[in-house]
DNA sequence: CCCATATTGGACCGAACGGTCCAATAAACG
DNA sequence: CGTTTATTGGACCGTTCGGTCCAATATGGG
């Protein structure tokens, strides 16, 4: 009984996330996140709460289907180095795709919350914790498979291609020439040997 | 002649750089300005004009006052791998200190401003391009000395240790175990074998 | 067809926003 | 000591902020 909901969560969900990865969590207004989603006011408020509540709901999408995706693929590519690579181009294209790179929803949230909003925090670190597992899965695989040392540490190395992940993130977002972030990705890959 | 200014101007700069490094641009508020330089509104539209062309002066300052001895640093500290480590190490030593570890205050503008603010943004290659000149600097001293190998590239390698460093930055700010950054760091070193 | 139920748009709220302006003030010089 | 000049505090501006609330509306079940 009763009127069922015109909008689908799921859509509103990943306007409001476009709209909080493109500008931050302070930078959006309300109005941003109404004229993106196209609900009213009292719809998105009894829908998600506050602004922050909705935030969060933004970030664990993220979460769901961009992160996802991306560490699934980790974990399944072979061989691994090449899975490995890959995840860092994807940064590189995103750099050449637009003018302005938005970068990573997860890591601008690093940045601007993590250190002011503990709630985002927790959602940011258990982000970057399935990156460091993915590599992790992929690095023991370069393992097995003999391309990657074996006495190395793969929880490290793991925690090691994570931070040089969003380091990489960190410098496209100036812009650089994406020959260069080439050469950065190739070094990175390096320490694996 | 005339009444001379009451304020130091680079005291006032030194304030202001700590509130937008520790809330960012958009989170900062006038009152937050005012209250932590003392100022009067009208002495602060005087002196710096707005909001936002304090906030690039704060960025310059930084620029001088916190990056500056850090590039010094690396440029004259020997051996030169000694020197990239501890630029590295500083970082750790933030995470240590504080609970709510603010990172560096360019890294913050890159992921918060540069898509949106180009004037930030070019400061913040600025920064990017000294601590890259620096680590060059270190790596071509480190090539003389034979502690790297002189048939790397060191420009290449120079972009690679500002990428690990803001990498290292980012993932910092959720408050990671010292001794898994630690680790990373020693990865990253590896890099110049 | 009507009732029960939830959604919906928009009016409305007080507070805070960035920014302007000016009268009062304080200090160096002649 | 008065004149000159820049600084200063605070009143004030319109706008936008995040958030509340309610009457009107739309829809499915009986």
């Amino acid at each position: 009984m009763g009127r069922p909901r015109a909008f689908d969560e799921n859509a509103v969900l990943d306007q409001a996330m476009e709209v909080f990865w493109d500008k931050g969590y302070a930078a959006t207004s309300l109005t941003d996140l109404l004229a993106a989603t196209g609900l009213s006011k009292s719809s998105l408020y009894e829908a998600f709460g506050n602004k922050h509540d909705l935030f969060l709901r933004a970030l664990e999408r993220y979460r769901d289907v961009v992160v996802a995706p991306t560490v699934t693929a980790l974990e399944q590519v072979s061989p691994a180095r090449e899975a490995i690579r890959r995840a860092f181009l994807q940064v590189i294209e995103g750099v050449e795709e637009t003018a302005s790179p938005r970068g990573c929803f997860s890591n601008n949230c690093a940045v601007e919350q993590a250190a002011h909003d503990p709630a985002a925090c927790r959602r940011v670190i258990e982000v970057f914790g399935r990156f460091e597992a993915a590599f992790e899965a992929a690095i023991r695989r370069g393992q097995a498979a003999g391309e990657i040392p074996a006495e190395r540490d793969a929880a490290a190395l793991a925690r090691y291609l994570n931070t040089a992940l969003n380091g990489l993130i960190v410098v496209s977002k100036t812009g650089r020439d994406t020959g260069d972030l080439s050469d950065v990705v190739e070094i990175t890959l390096k320490a694996l040997d």
